[in-house]
DNA sequence: CGCTGTGAAAGACTTCACAGCA
DNA sequence: TGCTGTGAAGTCTTTCACAGCG
């Protein structure tokens, strides 16, 4: 999913997989509920449950940490807790800017799961000059063109896209300029970076669209594919003979 | 990543494996990208930077829809565009509905990925009365208590979940028992659902925790983790013993 | 000759199953 | 006894490297 660098390319000794690294903070979520429940330990089978995964898995991921629990009891909701925040890297305080505060980039700003973990949002930038001093979720936006300065006043290493796709490279390139070394896009586009920074994105549409593979194929397992398609199926330009997925093609193929 | 259930548990003949569909959306926007460009053509290596993956990859991804190059060419855009869409069901129309219509559920409302691909916006749903008929990027907003109704009158298979947290499960099961069968969750919880149903999640913090762990580790290589934690470490309950990760780690452990 | 398509090898991740400690 | 921690086995994914077709 990474559109970044590659961790822990040749060495990998004491590396956490990053597998592992993905799930951590779905513990510390199920971890931190717990916590505010005032349960004081927890077993793998219950937090594996409650994090929506097995129990083995869980179990092989804290060995990852080191050895946490205690045998015959469990784990230590606090204690972990704690682990897991200081492991991601959460006991410290990170300032991220948001660029682009359209819907989703307000929802961002809105969010309350950023706060609650160590983030903190030190900037809204935007740039549209009739959105500057406006507040959202209480913090005024400001213009692009403050930036740079933005970035190195405060220390932000980490910045967030939430701007069109057009804009989002260019953005991008000024925000490592500026020194932000990692990057959450929200833009549907690959963004160039170099070396030493990281790219993760999240794209809306890709997870519906994974939704709609798996429903299809639901649907197709008694009826075979009905609606006649809607748009006629180009054929293949000059070229001939295509070899397609021979089973189930009703009269797509371009003979 | 995805919650819900196994897909190809056991048979895995003609299935496409799990990673190559995730990645499927990912060739599709690069694909739709050259053919506005009128890009007649492309090469599994230029399509594949595109895409921000390698080109054998996305050699072997295309080896499982089929044999659609040409060798010594290329692949055709326009032809690849539609086998993409075919294979990830998108040829056919996806009425969604959103339930949720905060900041989040307006910006997806508001998202022209889902429109431009076969997706449409059937309804919009949140509990408040309040908003109620209001139009939010030009649909009007309806109440919760509708949520039925509009699901089986628009044969809706697809749910999205923008709702607080609390309560997502409880939007989930309504959606489930009108006949959804695939959901996207924006909440973070762990949705429960019978079997047959697939739970698709995004995490708007996940993304940005695993991005802090890697900045951790950049910042780790040269200074020895400087700044002083602002909680205290939580002493572990009460066994003692713990064998943390030996390496780098400062006061923290409970002796 | 150039680029696809694909076996085979390598690597990452998950699951099993049980030894071992509290 | 009960539950963790972990080698070992199994499965999925990526990468290599090259045969083969246009």
């Amino acid at each position: 999913m990474a559109t970044g660098r590659n961790h822990r390319p040749a060495t990998r000794s004491r590396g956490i997989p990053e597998a592992t690294v993905a799930r951590l903070p779905l513990y510390l979520r199920a971890l931190t509920a717990l916590s505010e429940r005032s349960v004081p330990t927890v077993s793998s089978e219950e937090l594996a449950a409650a994090a929506g995964v097995n129990s083995a898995k869980l179990r092989k991921d804290f060995s990852y940490l080191g050895s946490y629990g205690t045998r015959g009891v469990g784990y230590d909701v606090e204690y972990l807790v704690y682990q897991i925040s200081r492991e991601l890297g959460l006991t410290q305080d990170w300032p991220v800017v948001i660029v682009g505060i359209g819907n989703l980039g307000a929802a961002l700003a809105n969010y309350g799961g950023f706060a609650s973990r160590g983030f903190r949002v030190a900037a809204l930038i935007d740039a549209d000059p009739a959105m500057a001093g406006t507040p959202v979720a209480g913090i005024p936006v400001q213009h692009a063109d403050e930036l740079e300065k933005i970035v190195g006043d405060n220390g932000v290493s980490i910045g967030v896209i939430s701007t069109p796709a057009g804009a989002a490279q260019q953005v991008c390139d000024r925000l490592v300029a500026a020194g932000v070394t990692s990057i959450l896009n929200f833009a549907p586009t690959v963004l160039s970076v170099p070396d030493g920074v990281d790219v993760r994105k999240v794209d809306l549409s890709i997870e519906l669209q994974i939704l709609a593979f798996h429903e299809q194929r639901k649907a197709g397992e008694d009826a075979t594919e009905s609606s006649p398609d809607q748009a006629a199926p180009p054929v293949r330009a000059a070229v001939g003979g295509r070899k397609g997925p021979d089973g189930d093609m009703p009269a797509v193929m371009p003979a």
